[in-house]
RNA sequence: GGAAGUUUAGCUCAGCUGGGAGAGCAUCUGCCUUACAAGCAGAGGGUCAUAGGUUCGAGCCCUAUAACUUCCACCA
């Protein structure tokens, strides 16, 4: 073992050895299951530390359920981020001067799987890194074949049962990756820009209206002008015509709900092709649709001198057209919310074309009644509502995505114009038997293929053994961020195709925040990456910082302080190992409940089966952030602080039978200490357990600790501790520096056999050459200490100060009185008597009996 | 515009169904005591955001207010 904990000299090659011995390899057996699906990650780029903190979670859930017996499988898997990664590729191939459309969709395609080739190892390797016990042989990928495979059968059921459709809708495009993106990629950022008044003359020469609009620019598309039909300001004017600025032609001014009364001019204008409600109200004027904006955000033809530059370059032109047509009224700051694509951040323009749609209402259903039932529940609860609130206001669903990367929809047109999805490699049209098809040229948005994972990556459509065994998961967890995105996707998905919830519990973690609390991005460069305070700390140190003092579901400031301060803590376990394995020699290892234990014994294991419950408990309610707290306590102020420094009276004594007893404890309760540990921190408590001298073959396959099974553990050592704590703070108000060393002599007022044992232990605790037990107080001048039946005296020679000896009494004496007063009145307060429960009013009794005979011993001196 | 969360020690956060305010880091004092100075022993430090209310009793429950954060939403 080595002198100091160096994580980086063993992580590597423990995880090789877990990897060698197949250790994380499950097939369904007789057990009872516990499965989780690894959110899958993007190939493209590295795992930061968001991927690190979620799992860690699935980490310490799955070897948590692996050491308590339990059948546990957690598969890991990739996703192939289809437009990231085209994204990718595309700059790359014009990098070579070539572009997507030169090379040809077959070699694009082949191009991107050279990239997952590539890059697949990369985010899983750093994965490992970080100790996940993940069954790697299951590694799934959203393009693996029997994925793909799940994709086109589930499109195709609901092609046949009518669920999928074929529509003309506003939907957010990108110009800059050129495809549509979901209402969810389309992120909406704050603005400052202006709103830009326009006059728009009546044609007959009668005046004018005048309109606000933030997108000037999408004047060419105007068909109407929009008023609230009940609006008094534009009574008797609805229907009659108007000049469209810039453009010369008639629209007419139309009367609809749509627009607000008072709301800026009263007067909107609409642009059915660059605008969902305009082009809702559109749909109900039978308005005609201008489109002004082309697929890469320029202006079209219609636009004349503007047509062919870029939709916001051209802003300021028009402007100033305006002007020079009389038809700016005026421009004033103005601020609003724009969409931009979460993936390059341009702005997203709103736009009308046929895409393929899937019908959510019906599907949501279920879904919604799934949690409102309780058979699946979100931790912490309250995201129950983001996740209903969100199927409760569904849209249906826009799955088209145009792009090459990624599943194409499995729809094909036959010679004959047959049209008809398949799920086959090479079909042929179920009408005419044609084989000269042509297919969709859409690809299928990306969450399509994540809606199945529970289900895909088990083997569904096939129902394998593992399907079969292992679905419904047990747990899924992730951010909040993704709830709609995806939670809810596998949810509806997972009843519809399986007739079954995916998983029965939703954990949800927050986001990792810079200790500031904002926001990781590499703008900022204010990211913190994981793999960096791995090689600086350890991956059990970056993974207790991640858990420790986490509370679900809330965001978590994190700085490099964290990890360090996790290391210190790994590195205290670590010697106190070194203290273990030194003082085991000549052990006979023996049942706890045939051995003659001692108080202080007692109280340990006493101490560690609460321990144990409170960490089973706290990580079945994924209260793991409180579990490592319970650990982290138990491990310094009650092992290391008392436990040990008490086992050295034993270990170095004479007394064969005692060290042995001592040996048998320490062993005990550190060896199950290590078990408890081992999910949070796998790779330290692996390396400590092969030194432990009687040791399974990995720690992580040993049974997770129960109960002490030892006897009647009830003991008095408490008392012990408050001795010495008494002594340490009178030492300490006296400036005793510990390293002078003083006797001490003790004066029982009544039998206290837990004080006779421990004599020795209190002596060594409490910086005392030796200790005795006087029937008299000593003749020489002491510091006197007075814990109920015991008294203490600490002769510490010239440093007697008797004025602070009486401050020091003084002092006891009024909090003692404060005490009692406090408890005499809630008792003698007949509301709290009458009302608090009758345990309560007891045990305040009870204390101001003890703290009534505490006062009369002090002043009885 | 709708909704959620947060507000407790200088910093990061705990505080379970209401029953005497906690931890770690930082600070101060004293100690190199044979596992650990990445340590040990001790100490200081809080009107639990504000104002009301319910209760015998409120950090916790209710109502308002403020600040910060986030999610959802098509307001020109």
């Amino acid at each position: 073992m080595e002198k100091t904990y160096s994580p980086q000299s063993f992580e590597n090659e423990i995880y090789k050895t877990w990897l060698d011995k197949n250790y994380f390899r499950t097939d369904p057996d007789s057990r009872e299951h516990y499965s989780i699906v690894m959110p899958p990650l993007n190939v493209t780029g590295k795992a930061h530390i968001g991927h690190a903190l979620d799992n860690t979670i699935q980490d310490i859930l799955i070897r948590t359920k692996r050491m308590q017996g339990i059948n546990t499988l957690w598969v890991p898997g990739t996703d192939h981020a289809a437009i990231a990664t085209e994204q990718v590729l595309v700059k790359a191939i014009k990098a070579e001067g070539l572009t997507k459309e030169g090379i040809g969709r077959e070699e694009f395609l082949k191009r991107g799987w050279d990239w997952y080739k590539k890059y697949t190892h990369v985010i899983c390797d750093q994965l490992k890194m970080l100790g996940v016990s993940c069954d790697w042989t299951r590694l799934a990928f959203t393009m693996d074949d029997n994925l793909n495979h799940a994709v086109r059968h589930v499109f195709c059921r609901y092609y046949n049962e009518g669920l999928i459709y074929k529509g003309k809708r506003v939907v957010n495009y990108c110009p800059s990756c050129k495809t549509t993106i979901s209402d969810n990629e389309n992120v909406h950022v704050d603005q400052n820009t202006y709103l830009w008044y326009i006059r728009y003359p009546f044609a007959d020469g009668s005046g004018e209206v005048v309109v606000a609009t933030t997108r000037p620019e999408t004047i060419f598309g105007d068909t109407a002008v929009a008023v609230n039909p009940a609006d008094e300001k534009f009574k008797g004017q609805i229907g009659k015509d108007l000049i469209l600025p810039l453009v010369n032609k008639k629209i007419k001014l139309i009367g609809d709900d749509y627009c607000e009364i008072g709301f800026g001019t009263g007067a909107v204008k609409i642009t059915p092709a660059h605008d969902p409600n305009g082009y809702e109200v559109g749909l109900r004027h039978n308005l005609e649709v201008v489109n002004c904006i082309d697929d890469d955000g320029r202006l079209t033809a219609i636009a004349g001198e503007f047509s062919g530059m870029d939709r916001i370059e051209a802003r300021p032109l028009i402007e100033k057209a305006l002007i020079e047509g009389g038809y700016l009224v005026k421009k004033e700051k103005y601020k609003n919310q724009v969409g931009t694509c979460e993936r390059c951040g341009a702005f997203t323009e709103p736009r009308i074309s046929t895409q393929w749609f899937v019908k959510m209402k019906e599907l949501a259903q279920p879904a919604i009644e799934a949690v409102k039932t309780g058979k699946l529940k979100f931790h912490p609860k309250r995201y129950e509502k983001t996740y209903l609130n969100w199927l409760e206001n569904i849209q249906d669903w826009c799955i088209s995505r145009q792009i090459w990367l990624g599943h194409r929809i499995p729809v094909f047109t036959c010679e004959n114009g047959h049209t008809f999805a398949s799920e086959h490699d090479n079909p042929t049209c179920p009408h005419c038997g044609s084989t000269k098809l042509s297919q969709d040229n859409d690809v299928l948005d990306t969450w399509f293929s994540s809606a199945l994972w529970p289900f895909s990556t088990l083997g569904f459509p096939n129902q394998t053994e593992d399907l079969k065994y292992y679905y419904p998961t047990s747990t899924l967890v992730t951010g909040y961020d993704i709830i709609t995105f995806w939670v809810s996707k596998m949810v509806f998905s997972g009843l519809k195709f399986m007739g079954e919830i995916p998983f029965k519990d939703v954990v949800i973690h927050g986001l990792v925040r810079d200790i500031h609390g904002v926001k990781m991005s590499k703008h900022l460069g204010n990211g913190i990456d994981p793999i960096d305070m791995i090689e600086k700390y350890g991956a059990d140190a970056l993974r207790l910082s991640l858990i420790n003092g986490m509370s679900a579901g809330t965001d978590i400031r994190y700085g490099e302080e964290k990890a360090k301060d996790a290391k210190v803590f790994i590195n205290k376990l670590y010697n106190a190992s070194k203290f273990v394995l030194q003082n085991l020699d000549g052990m006979k290892k023996t049942e706890l409940s045939k051995l003659a234990l001692k108080e202080k014994d007692k109280w340990i294991l006493t101490e560690l089966n609460d321990l144990i419950k409170s960490v089973t408990k706290n990580i079945d309610k994924y209260a793991l952030g409180v579990a490592t707290s319970n650990l982290i306590e138990f491990t310094v102020a009650k092992f290391c602080d008392w436990y040990i420094e008490l086992c050295k009276v034993d270990l170095y004594g004479e007394d064969a039978e005692r060290k042995n007893v001592a040996q048998n404890v320490l062993y005990y309760v550190f060896d199950n200490l290590l078990k408890l540990f081992h999910p949070f921190i796998p790779f330290v408590t692996e390396y400590i357990y092969q030194e432990l001298p009687m040791h399974e073959e990995t720690i992580l396959k040993t049974k997770f600790p129960k109960k002490v099974g030892a006897g009647n553990l009830a003991n008095n050592f408490n008392k012990v501790i408050e001795i010495v704590r008494a002594i340490r703070n009178a030492r300490a108000e006296y400036n005793v520096p510990d390293n002078k060393r003083t006797s001490l002599y003790i004066m029982l007022d009544e039998e206290c056999d837990v004080v006779k044992e421990n004599i020795a232990e209190i002596a060594k605790l409490a910086f005392g050459t030796n200790a005795q037990i006087v029937k008299q107080q000593p003749q020489e001048k002491c510091v006197k200490l007075i814990i109920d039946e015991v008294k203490v005296f600490i002769p510490v020679g010239e440093l007697i100060d008797s004025e602070k000896e009486k401050e020091r009494n003084e002092k006891e004496i009024e909090s003692l009185k404060f005490e009692i007063a406090r408890s005499e009145k809630m008792l003698s307060n007949k509301g709290f008597v009458d009302k608090a429960p009758a345990s309560l009013v007891e045990a305040e009794k009870q204390k101001l009996e003890v703290n009534r005979a505490k006062l009369e011993k002090l002043l009885n001196n």
